[in-house]
DNA sequence: GAGTTTGAAACT
DNA sequence: CAGTTTCAAACTC
């Protein structure tokens, strides 16, 4: 029902992203290709997603189904080429989530049917999804990673071949994958799709997996009965994931789902990693992914997300927790460190994976380094940090690094390149007084990126503190004072935070939030469109006397500009001052030529703030991926560790409910995507649409309007207006918590409808109407009535 | 490095 | 919800 649900939505989605290109032609832009390509680059992860749920995760119930059985988990033994898979989730991860050249599927299936492609009914419709998503305009432009190597470097779907910078990775990637599939057979479906989808057809590469995979026949004939063990510890494993995926949709956090039971071997902890990074390509960018070109290297940062759940630089952690533990902690927020678990391999195995995890979110470049085994811990953090520049919110939670780097220390015989060094450097900080912390920590935050405190009376418990804010526990590095943000306090901190998250159920999100395509892009004198400002602090500053110019600021130091969300006096925002009123926004929707006028933010994100912040749509649209990920598929059902505020507030924001932000305008697929299941409330989804409201301000006018414009049928008569007002006032103050809709609503019939009409209202097109409104609402009304059937034939 | 300024967070 | 206080970062000297 679900995958039905899916592809009817699937096919409208495709429909609209048509029709989307075909308005950009209108417009005569040359964004055509960008546009076409959208419904590439947003689909597939969302296929993943599908697959998983309907696989192993059914809305209900299905922690319980997972929560079984851990012998078969069990059963998973070491195997050959476990390690080598790591640098493949690199490749994994990013390939995975963002290319998918249509050839090929049919491809590898061809060759190695039995081997490489099992897939289930509802996964060949998938496919077939794929493949009808992928419009022969979509195909010219995915001949292949090769052949887009040699298109305009410019045009950035192109630039996941930054993902396989050199053949001889490839290579070696396919050859390792090959290894795998083998050995994981028929269980790892999931991964094995990924893997087939990552063959593209023009890849010569595809001989040499084809050759491994033969080569490899012998290794996975002489443990059949291990395969098959394997294969059902696997499965296990992966329906485990997801229904752990489930639990942590509800909470945001990033729980590796495959959690290993204590001595476990080096294998299965090998592949946890590497389903840990399977996990990550489709929950890392769950928040969003913003794009950035830092002088010229593209780079793709993805940051964890934060929300309400876990603290980051647990994460690695929590990789070698005990299950059990995991099963009854899981849900609290934090996870408990059980560093007294980690075995020095583990950990250092996925002290690898989990910077290969970042690295590979940030730069093809730095998934080369990472790939050659030539990581270094330190470079690491450098490296990271240094991609990472846009603003705090971008960067990768630096502690995980920093976590994963204190592992590798803690094994001097084994990892890191210089341990030697990395000891030294521990011992240093541990020695350090805490004024010398302070100094260091102050210049070292500045210049690594790194979240340092030194808070002195907050204990590290309040927002205050920039570790506490950023869900990471403290590190050596921080110069606080009576520092409880540590593992060891772990319930304090989680009985802590859920008290925050009460009062705010976002005050652990991010504060900047990737807005992809929300706002209408900007025609430059030339013709050539620009993007719309792409992020936007989620509340917005209240500087007085700043004139948002200095780094107190929460806008200027996120290097975002100030919106209408801002309460801020004489905005002087070099990165995009705070934009006039509503209305003058809406003159220039119904008048786009003024945009040229008043393109203020984005020119001036391409000129003052000295680096090319200006998001191609292209790139926005992993952004879009980072919408897309299985998250909000589950997260109606299960909603464990979200704060009881919102956890069980029956009510639904008119906001939450109704098109709301993306109504009338831009925002397209994301939202489409987010928002068409009554199942897709999740924290961050309500968090991105929120800060949707509250940052795009352009979107503001047309929202309300849109409302009133909206058929009577379709308004929403029953939820109050509280939260709408919460949430669209541009002088509110407080961000107003997130309300989630229970089950009830869901499972109610009145909750289709709703969701109907909000799938009909993100399905308006994304650029400012080219039509009277009362044309759009034709639309409306007619997709609206094209859902209605749809949904009724299932 | 000490002191001041600033604005977010917390509190009332 | 508005005003006040507390806090830590940013900034200045």
């Amino acid at each position: 029902m679900f995958c039905k649900l899916h592809m009817t939505s699937f096919c409208q989605l495709k429909d609209y992203l048509v029709f989307d290109s075909d308005k950009i032609d209108e417009a005569g832009s040359d964004v055509h290709g960008k546009c076409g390509n959208r419904a590439n680059v947003i689909l597939i992860p969302c296929l993943e997603s599908l697959e998983k749920e309907v696989q192993s995760c059914s809305p209900s119930g299905c922690v319980d189904e997972y929560l079984t059985d851990p012998v078969e988990v069990e059963d998973c033994t070491n195997s050959a080429g476990s390690h080598v898979r790591q640098p493949n989730n690199l490749n994994r991860l990013l390939q995975f989530s963002y290319t998918v050249p249509k050839e090929t599927i049919p491809e590898v299936n061809d060759g190695n049917s039995e081997d490489c492609m099992i897939m289930l009914p509802d996964q060949a419709k998938s496919t077939d999804l794929i493949e009808t998503a992928v419009d022969e305009r979509d195909t010219e432009r995915f001949d292949g990673p090769l052949e887009l190597t040699s298109k305009n470097v410019n045009d950035q779907v192109e630039s996941n071949l930054l993902l396989v910078s050199t053949t001889q990775h490839y290579e070696q990637y396919v050859a390792q994958i090959s290894r795998n599939v083998k050995l994981q057979n028929a269980g790892d479906q999931l991964y094995q799709q990924s893997s087939n989808c990552q063959f593209p057809k023009s890849f010569q590469s595809v001989e040499s997996y084809k050759d491994c995979l033969e080569n490899s026949g012998s290794a996975s004939e002489g443990s059949s009965k291990e395969a098959t063990l394997q294969q059902r510890g696997t499965r296990r494993h992966l329906q485990f994931e997801a229904a752990m995926t489930c639990k942590s949709i509800e909470e945001e956090s990033l729980i590796p789902s495959h959690v290993e039971p204590r001595g476990v071997s080096n294998h299965r902890h090998t592949m946890s990693s590497d389903q840990a990074i399977d996990s990550w390509a489709s929950l890392c960018p769950s928040e969003f992914i913003s794009s950035t070109q830092h002088g010229g290297t593209l780079a793709i940062s993805s940051s964890i997300p934060s929300g309400t759940g876990l603290h980051r630089n647990s994460i690695s952690r929590s990789l070698s927790m005990d299950s059990d533990r995991v099963l009854s902690k899981k849900f609290d927020g934090y996870m408990s460190s059980q560093e007294e678990k980690i075995t020095p391999g583990h950990s250092n195995n996925l002290a690898k994976s989990l910077n290969s995890c970042f690295i590979s979110s940030a730069t093809g470049e730095l998934q080369a380094r990472v790939d050659s085994n030539q990581q270094d811990d330190l470079g690491v953090e450098e490296i990271s940090s240094d991609v990472f520049q846009s603003s705090d919110s971008m960067k990768p939670p630096c502690n995980y690094l920093h976590a994963a780097f204190s592992e590798q220390q803690a094994d001097p015989s084994e990892g890191g390149m210089h341990t030697t060094e990395s000891i030294d450097r521990a011992e240093e900080l541990n020695q350090m007084s805490p004024k010398k912390k302070r100094k260091r920590a102050a210049l070292s935050s500045e210049s690594e990126g790194c979240k340092r405190c030194n808070c002195r009376r907050s204990k590290c418990l309040k927002l205050y503190c920039e570790c506490f804010a950023a869900g990471v526990y403290c590190v050596d590095s921080c110069a606080c004072e009576s520092c409880y943000n540590k593992p060891e306090y772990e319930d304090t901190v989680l009985d802590t935070r859920q008290q925050i998250e009460s009062r705010n159920p976002l005050a652990f999100a991010p504060k900047i939030v990737k807005h992809a395509t929300d706002s209408p892009a900007n025609v430059l004198d030339d013709g050539n469109w620009t993007t719309p400002t792409s992020a936007r602090h989620k509340r917005g500053c209240n500087c007085k006397k700043s004139k948002c110019l200095k780094k107190y600021c929460e806008c200027y130091q996120a290097k975002v500009g100030c919106s209408d969300a801002c309460r801020c006096e004489g905005c002087n925002n070099s990165f995009g001052k705070k934009a006039g009123s509503m209305y003058q926004r809406a003159e220039r929707w119904k008048n786009p030529s003024h945009c040229k006028l008043d393109a203020t933010e984005t020119d001036i994100e391409r000129t003052e703030a000295g680096t090319v912040t200006q998001f191609s749509p292209r790139w926005e649209e992993f952004a879009d991926i980072s919408n897309l990920t299985p998250l909000s598929h589950y997260s109606g059902a299960l909603a464990p560790s979200v704060s009881p505020s919102t956890r069980d507030c029956p009510k639904v924001s008119k906001a939450q409910l109704h098109p709301g932000s993306s109504s009338l305008k831009s925002s397209s697929a994301n939202h489409l995507r987010w928002h068409y299941s009554p199942m897709n409330f999740t924290p961050q989804l309500i968090e991105n649409k929120e800060a949707h409201h509250e940052l795009d301000s352009e979107n503001a006018f047309t929202e309300i309007r849109s409302y009133d414009d909206m058929p009577e049928m379709l308004k929403n008569t029953s939820t109050p207006t509280k939260e709408i007002k919460a949430c669209c006032s541009p002088n509110k103050k407080r961000v107003s918590p997130p309300q989630f809709p229970s089950q009830e609503l869901m499972s109610s019939s009145s909750s289709g409808m709703q969701s109907v009409r909000k799938f009909v209202w993100q399905t308006v097109p994304s650029f400012p109407p080219l039509t009277p409104y009362s044309k759009s609402n034709e639309g409306i009304t007619q997709m609206e009535s094209d859902l209605k059937r749809n949904i009724s034939d299932h």
